[in-house]
DNA sequence: TATCAGAATTTGATCGTTCAAGACCTAGAG
DNA sequence: CTCTAGGTCTTGAACGATCAAATTCTGATA
C-alpha cells in the first residue's frame, strides 16, 4: 500500500494539488464537473487528509482535551466518565477527537495546558469540576484559548460559555415527588455549605418545602451519610423522607433507616450504578446531552461563528423513580 | 508571546537547528558544553517540540488510541473506565498521549482504525474486550500496526502481546477464603459457558473445590442473579456461600439470601463501586497495573526493543474482604 | 609540520498540506 | 476587436521539524 497524498489524487484526477485541497475545504469554488472527478479519485484511492501536515499549515489540530480524573469516590466518579463517553461521541460527529490528560491540582493542570497547546496545538479544552476561585478559566481566557466548562463559574461572572445541570431543579423535583406521595416531613441530607453544587442541591429542596425542614450536612460517603441520617431519624419529630445530595449519602440513609427501624423514603442524586442496582430512586443528570451541548458551543467558538457574549446552558435533570421513594 | 521554534533556540544558543534537534533526540552526539548551552536556551525560551512538524518528518505521532465504550451494564462498565485512567497516567509518563474513539461493533472499529491511522498517524492501539474470533487483532497485525490487548486472545494462538487478569486465580482465592472461614458447601453463580472470562472465573472455583459444587449460570444482572441464586438456595442441600462472576450477580445473590431467609456468604467480582458501598467482599482487578504493563509493552514495540516473540502478562487479582464473606 | 580519523556541527532537502498570488479562460460590454 | 470582470485553476512558498550528506574542528600520529 503506497502512501496516498494530495499529489497522488491530483495526478489521478488530472488537476493540481490546490484544486484537490479546494474540493476538500472550499468545494464551492470548484466547478461541479471537476469537483466530481476529484471526489471520485479521492474515494478510489482511499485518500485521507494528513492531519499533521494540515495542522502545520493551519495551526489547528482538530483535537480537544479533557481531563480524566482518578475516581476519588467510587460511587460518584462515574458521573464524569459518562460525560466523557458523551463528549467523545459528540466530538467525533463534529470531526474532532478527544485527547486525555491527567493533572494533580489546578496548577499542574495549567502547566499541562501550556504543554498541550505548544506541543500538540490543541484546539480547545473542556473543563469539568469547576469550583470557587478556579484559576484555570482565567489562564485560558488570558491566552485566548477556546474552552467551555461543564459546570458554571461558581462565584465568578459569566465571562465564558458553560453548560451545567440545574441541580436545584433536580432536588426540587425530588421533593415534589415526595410531597405528591404524601410525605410531609421531608428532610435533606447534604454536604457542608460552600461547594456550589451542594448548595444548589440544598436550595432546590428548600425552595419547594419552604422555611421548614430537618436537614443535616456532612462530608460525602456512605458512612458519614449513615451517621448523619441516623441522628435525624432518632430526633423527636423524625422525617419520613430524605432528599440526599448524592447516592453515597442516600445509601447511608437507607442503612440508617434499616438500623433504626424507621420507615423512610430516600432519594439520591446522580443516578449512579449503585442506585440502579439497589433500586434507589435518584436524580439523573442528562450527561450525554450536556456533553453534546459543550461540543456544540466549542464548535461555534472554533468556527468563529460564536456570538460575542458567552452562552450559558442550564439543563434540567430528571427523576428516576425506583423502589426507595 | 512570539512563537518559539527550533530556529529561535538555535539562534539564541548560537548553533544550528540540527544541533538543537540533536540535543533533544540524541544528546550523546553533542559536546557537553554545547549541550548545556542549548538546554539553557530551551528552558529560557520555554521551547517545546512541535509535534505536528516532528510527526510529518518521522511519521510518529506519540499518540495511542483506546476505545471508550458506552457503559452497557452500569455496574461493570466502570472497570474499563478505571483501566482508562491508569492508561492515561502510564502513557503520560512515557511521553505518549491517549486519544479516544467510539465504535459500534468490530467492523466499525476496524474502519475507525483505518481512519485514525491515515489521518492522525496513530502510533499504536490498545484493545479491550477481546473475544472469541476477534477480527480486530488480525487486521492490525496484517498491517504491522503496533498494538497490545488487555484481555488474552481467546481461542487464538498468542501471536501478539497481551496483558490479562488471572480470573481463575481470583475466584480460586475467593473460594479458599470461604473454605478457611469454615464453609463447605460453596456454590458458584456465573454466566453461560462460552465467554472466555466467565469460563475462567468458573474454573478457578472448580479448581479449588474439586468435582463437587452447586452452581448456576445466567446472564449478567441483578435480577437474573437473584433468580438463579434463589433456586440454588431453595434446593435440598443449599450452599452456605456463593462465589459470583460479577458484582451484579453477587448483589442479586444477596437479595435472594435476604428474601429466602437463608444465611449465605457472597463474594463478587470486579470490586466495583457498588461492592464498596454495600460492603460486598469482591475480587479486585489490578487495573492500574494492567494499564501500566500494557503501556510498557507498547513502549517496547514502539522503540523497536521488543523481543521477536510476543510477551504475555497475567496479573493476579486480590480479594477485598468486607462484610459479606 | 603535515596527515588523518573521528568527533562535532552545519547545510540543504524533505514530509503533506494550505496560503497567497498569479495565470488562464470565457463571456459580456464598449 | 479589445478590454475587463469573474470564475476556475495552477504555481511557488511556507509551516517546523528531522534525515542524509557535507563540512569543520580536534587531537593524535608519523
Amino acid at each position: 500500500m503506497e502512501k496516498v497524498t494530495i499529489a497522488t489524487v491530483a495526478r489521478r484526477a488530472g488537476v493540481s494539488r490546490q484544486t484537490v485541497s479546494n474540493v476538500i475545504n472550499t468545494p464551492d469554488v470548484v466547478r461541479e464537473e471537476t469537483r466530481e472527478r476529484v471526489r471520485e479519485a479521492i474515494t478510489a484511492l482511499g485518500y485521507r487528509v494528513n492531519q499533521a501536515a494540515r495542522q502545520m499549515r493551519t495551526g489547528r489540530s482538530r483535537l480537544i482535551a479533557v481531563r480524566i480524573e482518578p475516581a476519588r469516590d467510587g460511587i460518584n466518579g462515574s458521573v464524569l466518565d459518562r460525560f466523557l463517553h458523551g463528549l467523545t461521541d459528540a466530538a467525533g460527529l463534529a470531526g474532532y477527537r478527544v485527547m486525555l490528560y491527567t493533572a494533580d491540582g489546578d496548577d499542574a493542570e495549567i502547566a499541562t495546558y501550556d504543554e498541550l497547546l505548544s506541543a500538540y496545538d490543541l484546539d480547545a479544552f473542556v473543563l469539568t469540576s469547576t469550583h470557587h476561585g478556579d484559576p484555570r478559566t482565567s489562564w485560558l481566557a488570558a491566552r485566548d484559548v477556546p474552552f467551555v466548562t461543564f459546570g458554571r463559574p461558581w462565584g465568578a461572572p459569566d465571562t465564558h460559555s458553560w453548560v451545567d445541570i440545574d441541580n436545584a431543579a433536580g432536588t426540587a423535583a425530588a421533593t415534589e415527588h415526595l410531597l405528591a406521595a404524601g410525605h410531609r416531613r421531608i428532610g435533606f441530607l447534604g454536604w457542608p455549605a460552600g461547594s456550589g453544587v451542594g448548595d444548589a442541591r440544598r436550595e432546590g429542596w428548600h425552595r419547594v418545602l419552604g422555611p421548614w425542614g430537618p436537614s443535616a450536612a456532612t462530608v460525602d460517603g456512605v458512612e458519614p451519610g449513615a451517621a448523619a441520617a441516623s441522628s435525624l431519624l432518632r430526633s423527636d419529630d423524625p422525617p419520613t423522607a430524605l432528599v440526599c445530595a448524592s447516592d453515597s449519602l442516600a445509601l447511608g440513609a437507607l442503612q440508617a433507616a434499616r438500623e433504626t427501624g424507621r420507615d423512610c423514603a430516600v432519594v439520591g442524586f446522580d443516578d449512579t450504578a449503585v442506585a440502579g442496582a439497589i433500586g434507589l430512586t435518584s436524580v439523573s443528570q442528562p450527561l450525554a446531552e450536556a456533553a453534546a451541548r459543550c461540543m456544540g458551543l466549542l464548535g461555534e467558538l472554533l468556527d468563529g461563528r460564536a456570538p460575542s457574549f458567552p452562552t450559558t446552558v442550564l439543563l434540567p435533570p430528571s427523576l428516576v423513580v425506583r423502589q426507595t421513594a
